[in-house]
DNA sequence: CACTTATTGTATACTGCGCACGCAGTTACT
DNA sequence: AGTAACTGCGTGCGCAGTATACAATAAGTG
């Protein structure tokens, strides 16, 4: 009966945070939580978010499926604890240059990279902020990069959050579109025709001009070619990057003179 | 045998253009796409996204589980028609103000207002890009806000890009606090000990001075009380909202006098 | 040492999901 | 009248997550 003294932590925390009993006796475990979370990240790297579940997981280890119920507690606990695994080394890492802006930007830059490693964070149900250690770490050191700023502390979150926020759904938006590509080419490859549509060929063949005519002006341009091949979607992440970074500036300068009205 | 001309369309997109044939013959149909999305709509309003089963719909609707097939291909399609239905009305927005930056900005609050009345959206899949008439109209809108901004088609595209993700991302973490607010009533209406820990007690809870020291001041702080009563999320939104803006303005600016270097 | 007790992995089974498939009944065109 | 097209229903399959009871194992205890 686990009613003691404290309540119960979110599924996960418990574990991430080490407060986890644990006993001695029993049988040596053959398995371990270490092992379970580090199978299914590999296959969430490989075959994406869908594929993982608990007897894929156990299947891949060796084991029964209800073997993994011994050290986890079910499913939701398991994605928490990849997504803290996820941000595992963010404290090694090391912030370059002078100043806030650059900091930030190479924080920013990191967490993308991450994103684009972990494809699979982007399907995440993410029922709330991660609370996780290593995900706090990783925020931890977005901060630190603000503390020049002199911007107040509730900003500086506020900050970090819009930042997190937009690499979390430019990196979702370009790990679907090379899922798309992908899928196209497999069906290219078993000779059927490629069920593929472009998203410029979409727009071409569906936006009339009298009800979109700025999208359909933006579909038939030059630069949207069929060929993706002058669209890069590092520049893409980085324009907009740059564009908030632009606005975390307005506001530094704007604080840094009192507000004279 | 549906190999005609053109290739088939991603699900659901052809019935939302209108291009699902649909003869005259056999038995007037008691069932509608329109009333399955309406239905689906209302039990993802009231109980979340989670809830809505094909089985679930059916039942209330009055008919069979598999009689929805008959007119609608999949779950997915069902989604994606849902997605459509949740941003109609786009057509008769009208966006107020003098300038770019207050129609923009009235924009970005009507798409959270809408994420707002139907909090579902923000669990979505969303595999792709939104192709769904609704949605574009309401994109096209956002562009249109921007017109006077002298910026480039792809750079208003983008712009209109990075305020979408923005705001997705900033309704579902309120939308996640309120339901994790909603569950924690519940269970201590039912008189179990609410195993509620707020985002600060929990901070406060894990997080030491040592390895945490920003976030641990933070989560110290006077300002984050036990009391969420001087916290208002709406603000929060219009705090990112205007950083974002203000880049922007920055973008334009500098776009309007020629690069000179 | 035997005995208790905590702990591990397994086997079985239950529920709910999306959906393939075949059938019976209904309507409109020929 | 005949036929072709269409609607809704019932059955059943495979997969998901997981509750539960059980045998095997190893540490603590007398």
């Amino acid at each position: 009966m686990p009613s003691e003294e404290t309540p119960a932590l979110p599924p996960g925390l418990d574990l991430l945070w080490g407060r986890r009993a644990g006993g001695t006796r029993g049988p040596k475990p053959g398995l371990s939580v270490g092992a379970i979370v580090e199978t299914a990240v590999a296959i969430a790297d490989a075959e994406g978010l869908e594929a993982v579940s608990m007897a894929r997981v156990a299947e891949e280890l060796g084991f029964t499926t209800m073997s993994l119920y011994r050290h986890i507690t079910g499913k939701e606990e398991l994605l928490q604890l990849m997504w803290n695994a996820s941000a595992q080394g963010a404290e090694e890492l090391v912030l370059e240059g002078e100043g806030w802006r650059p900091r930030l930007r190479m924080w920013a830059i990191v967490q993308r990279e991450v994103l684009d490693r972990h494809p699979w964070i982007t399907q995440m149900p993410m029922a709330a902020p991660p609370m996780a250690p290593n995900s706090l770490t990783f925020v931890e050191k977005g901060l630190e990069a603000l503390d020049p700023s002199g911007l107040a502390e509730a900003d500086k979150l506020r900050v970090i959050g819009l930042i997190s926020s937009y690499s979390l759904s430019e990196a979702r938006m370009a790990h679907d579109a090379a899922r798309a590509a992908k899928q196209a080419q497999a069906a290219a490859d078993e000779g059927r025709p490629p069920p593929l549509w472009t998203f410029e060929s979409l727009m071409r063949e569906l936006l009339d001009q009298a009800t979109y005519p700025r999208l359909h002006r933006i579909a038939w341009s030059e630069q949207i070619g069929d060929d993706p091949s002058g669209f890069d979607p590092q520049e893409e992440f980085h324009f907009g990057l740059d564009r908030i970074l632009d606005g975390v500036q307005a506001l530094i300068q704007r604080s840094q003179r009192p507000p004279d009205r």
